[in-house]
DNA sequence: TCAGCTTAGTGAATCGCTAAACTACTTTTT
DNA sequence: AAAAAGTAGTTTAGCGATTCACTAAGCTGA
């Protein structure tokens, strides 16, 4: 592999000016300039990326923490990150935190040591306390879905609040006065938010919230169907079932089909995420959407522009979710 | 933060001492390394793995390469990838292909570029050729789901003839004597494996293979449902339908399903994957098990024992599809 | 014509580490 | 007792770039 030093043999310059034009920082005469290059050329040239990080304390690296990388949410995160990124020639390293406080320290730590320029973080577990120490140590990063206010200039966020509240607002519209809802672990800010909407909108429609027509799950398809066992077993009557993701409403929809309940005529199912397969569903999902798209591509887009410097960026911290009306909701008869 | 040369001064030893502790790899009496050691606590230190890289030109990264990393299927590659990774300290910088020749050759050009010390790549569109000049000119890799006769030793495959041939005689077993078929792009090396597989399965069971039973999808679910659409078309009776992947299988569900054919009653269908919501489709998807996690993991410990020697890993280098009958197939009455 | 400015290009230090070559001791061998 | 071998540590030359401080021209205008 040519280095650097060949090329400005060879173009019969000083290393600097082999440098510069690379840079494009500095001017250099186009004759200079196309000597360089064609130097370049000749020895098919590529400047070693290592090296430039060393001496320019930038490893144009980016470090993506997510809970999870399999699973139907984090691909299209990834996806985004990694795209829009790329154009810009930098790189994303990957890595996971399982949900779980020391695991997402311990690579949250892992990618600082690897010399990211920038972190985009998925993280449930971590304290807000650690957060805002890493914010002031001056790592820079970027928090997808969380919100922190004291460092609410690294979040960027779905309004899901706004999102519980479209569920359900949808199934009062259909006539729907008594609705169930099964949440995701109430130590999670995302599904407490959702579920706070969902009491919104019951409130502003004047009905009364139940408790008892909540159910806790894990946001685990497995913990729908307990959670429609649950549901039932408390002996209310429901006619709608609000779910804080599709997970869980694939599950209760596996289970009534079980218990010969007809979706969406006996019991209709609001979902949450759009994950891609809520469509392959039957009946397809009714479902709230979540554009994890976007936000990816934000995140990466904050990053490009605050840690990178680039401009003309529009940037954009809370996204707005949207309902995705499907078939497995139904005006009550 | 702090360099080499600080722990150095405060343990009052030489550089190369710091190094030699920190590496491992040359005799230190134990109490310079106690001393060293605890100056490293003392300052916090944590090595430059930049400089490191430079110094030792070994950047402890691995690029991995992925025709898309959304959709069901690579997330848990990149999750098998990643763990066992990151458990020898070494990371993974991703990237996409797209399926596209262009992009995919784009990419790996990059990632060599960022100095990846090798290279995991599940491509589909470039050419074999170009895959064994990398080899020769020394890049390491390993090719997932592709095999390639001149550089085999590269290549991590699932014996995708066998899934095909384990799906037909599925059918077959369960009394089908009319089996339709709905192809991957002929272009891919697995999709024509598995038609393959098919084809075996029907001449060992004395049946004639019948082409116009054949449709030629693009591994999209829309595919699926056309293919129904078109086999149905020729006339030509069917009782079961093998589907070269699971998402078009889940679009024979949809289309059969606003046709009012009840499956499995009146269809059987086989599906090829086993991904993630095989088992939320309606009814679940008989599928046949392709181990992508088992492959990345081993992919990953390929990179591990040939470019970073580690050793006592046992590796292996075809997998074996596994058949996962669940409520989408049936016995003919 | 020459001080003063801009422009183009150079030299050398630097980034933080690794590792080969070397020195100074201590222990073993004969 | 001297040579050989082994052990512990140091010195120093890289790795391949960036960048600051500097020099040498070329141009301007009074």
């Amino acid at each position: 592999m040519a280095t650097i030093y060949q090329v400005s043999e060879l173009a019969g310059v000083s290393l600097a000016t082999v440098s510069r034009v690379m840079n494009n920082n500095a001017r250099v005469s186009d004759k200079t300039k196309e000597k360089v290059l064609s130097a370049m050329a000749e020895l098919g040239y590529q400047p070693n990326a290592i090296a430039q990080s060393l001496a320019s304390n930038c490893s144009n690296s980016v470090g993506v923490l997510v809970s999870e990388l399999h699973g139907p949410f984090f691909g299209d995160m990834m996806s985004a990150i990694e795209q829009t990124l790329r154009s810009e020639g930098k790189h994303a390293i990957i890595a996971s935190g399982h949900s779980n406080a020391d695991t997402e320290q311990a690579s949250i730590e892992f990618l600082i040591g690897r010399k990211c320029d920038a972190l985009i973080l998925h993280v449930e577990a971590v304290s807000d306390g650690y957060l805002i120490d890493l914010a002031a140590k001056g790592v820079s990063f970027v928090l997808i879905n969380r919100y922190i206010e004291q460092i609410s200039t690294h979040c960027i966020c779905l309004d899901n609040q706004q999102g519980g509240y479209l569920a359900t607002q949808h199934v009062l519209d259909l006539q729907h006065a008594q609705v169930a809802y099964i949440s995701g672990p109430s130590w999670k800010q995302d599904a407490q938010a959702r579920l706070n909407g969902h009491k919104l909108a019951l409130q502003d429609a004047d009905i009364a919230f139940d408790s008892e027509l909540v159910f806790e799950g894990d946001y685990q398809q497995q913990s729908g169907s307990a959670g429609l066992d649950a549901l039932l077993g408390t002996g209310k009557a429901f006619s709608a079932i609000i779910c804080a993701n599709d997970e869980m409403a694939s599950g209760v929809m596996t289970r009534a089909r079980e218990l010969n309940l007809d979706i969406p005529e006996q019991l209709s199912i609001v979902g949450f995420d759009n994950i891609i397969y809520a469509s392959y569903l039957y009946p397809t999902l009714t479902t709230v959407d979540y554009p994890i798209f976007q936000m990816g591509k934000m995140a990466a887009n904050y990053i490009l522009a605050k840690t990178y410097d680039k401009s003309g960026l529009v940037l954009r911290d809370v996204f707005v979710p949207k309902l995705e009306v499907r078939k497995s909701s139904k005006q009550l008869a």
